[in-house]
DNA sequence: TGGTGAAAGCTGTCCGACCGCATTCGCCTC
DNA sequence: GAGGCGAATGCGGTCGGACAGCTTTCACCA
């Protein structure tokens, strides 16, 4: 039947009951045993999807209680929503669009065949991973790295650094977010990394500054519609 | 013994196995069943840790072959390497121009009113620091910092602050280096922070944005005419 | 009616088993 | 002796079951 593993099934399957159920943050999800009965796998499989939607923020497993939601995987922007955490996902975001941006232009403007050859790796990673559904988020980091590193300047790796930690748990669910939707979503988002490496390739300054906020933009619209 | 989960001391045994050990990327780990076996505990324990390793792009899963490492976790964990070579640091200018252009112009546009008090306090203390023969490098941090936090936007906080001990040493170079020389460069310099915050106060976005462009562009000409 | 304790349900952990895939190694062929 | 092939072995992925300890529920008792 479907393609990947299990646990991206039962991800998948779960996201879709918090938003097709309409469960609201607080509201308590059927046991793992129930779930898994459900869906027709094991309650290993159930036990790991939910602890991968625990880890993206939006599921909370309560020992001897159940598990709840903590937060819609859609309405990212609900009223009760701690604003802290939305707050500092946009900020990211504002920080990442300049910086990135420029790296990107100086990438283009600077690249060695090595470091343009060390994107283009990362690009194809990235490629397989997201269309063999595993875990991508890790790559998308890589590659937006390699890029920082083609601008040959050392400055900009450290405060690359310093953002990952912040970033990837946001790549992560929305990668896993996407693994949940069309098909051509999951296309979109190479082809805007695609955009990105070509202009990089052919040295178009501009061109890698825009392809890279575009990206960015794009991002941000589907982590929140 | 160790509170918090199984799967938790799983986790840092096999981190503290990779470094200990000297495991470099592409070197296998033991399989699960002997990883589960040398820490005492279940090979469902074991795969959950393996799982988020997998997950933070540390390890990787190779199905009926094994797991491998990756990356290393000190290339993740260690914060940053130290930016040792001046050369280095001059690079800093180039994140710094996106970066702080940017805090201006987002400053300019939603600074508050206490804000705006606290970006005038600190460009006074740092107009008091200069034409006495106090050190001012950290007056001129100051403010630059109380621009970044006047954008509302925590995320660039922990960036700069990362940005610190570099730029503190081109400040520091900076403003001795203008102190050997005229007064009057001196009284550029202030001019060049008094344009930045008068955008800011009657927010002027563009206007604050060029303004801090152009004041650090003059930095860099100050310390590398 | 109000409080209490037992029961039911849940997650966290562990175990043993099977399947399909990768690698390895010995055997066979030339 | 060299090279190619296939079986054996080891491994990760998945499954079903089991038990401990914790929470919640609820019927029973005072």
């Amino acid at each position: 039947m479907s393609e990947g593993r299990v646990a991206d099934r039962a991800y998948a399957a779960i996201v879709r009951m918090i938003t097709d159920e309409k469960l609201s943050a607080g509201d308590r999800l059927p046991s793992e045993a129930r779930l898994a009965a459900t869906f027709g796998m094991s309650r290993t499989i159930v036990r790991e999807a939910l602890a991968r939607l625990a880890s993206d923020g939006i599921t909370e497993a309560r020992l001897g209680a159940g598990s709840y939601v903590k937060r819609r995987p859609s309405e990212r922007l609900g009223t009760h929503l701690p604003m802290d955490e939305m707050a500092t996902t946009i900020g990211t975001y504002e920080v990442r669009f300049v910086l990135e941006a420029e790296a990107a232009r100086l990438a283009a403007l600077r690249r060695s065949g090595p470091q343009l050859e060390a994107i283009e790796r990362a690009l194809e990673q990235l490629r397989a991973a997201l269309f063999s559904h595993a875990p991508a988020h890790d790559e998308d980091w890589q590659l937006h790295r390699a890029i920082a590193e083609a601008t040959g300047n050392a400055a900009f790796l450290p405060v690359f650094d310093h953002l990952r930690d912040s970033v990837v748990h946001i790549l992560r669910a929305g990668v896993d977010i996407s693994r949940s939707r069309p098909p051509q979503v999951i296309a979109a988002m190479m082809e805007e990394h695609d955009a990105i490496v070509d202009a990089i390739r052919v040295r178009d300054a501009d061109g890698a500054a825009l392809a890279m906020r575009w990206h960015l933009s794009q991002g941000r619209k589907r982590l929140m519609p």
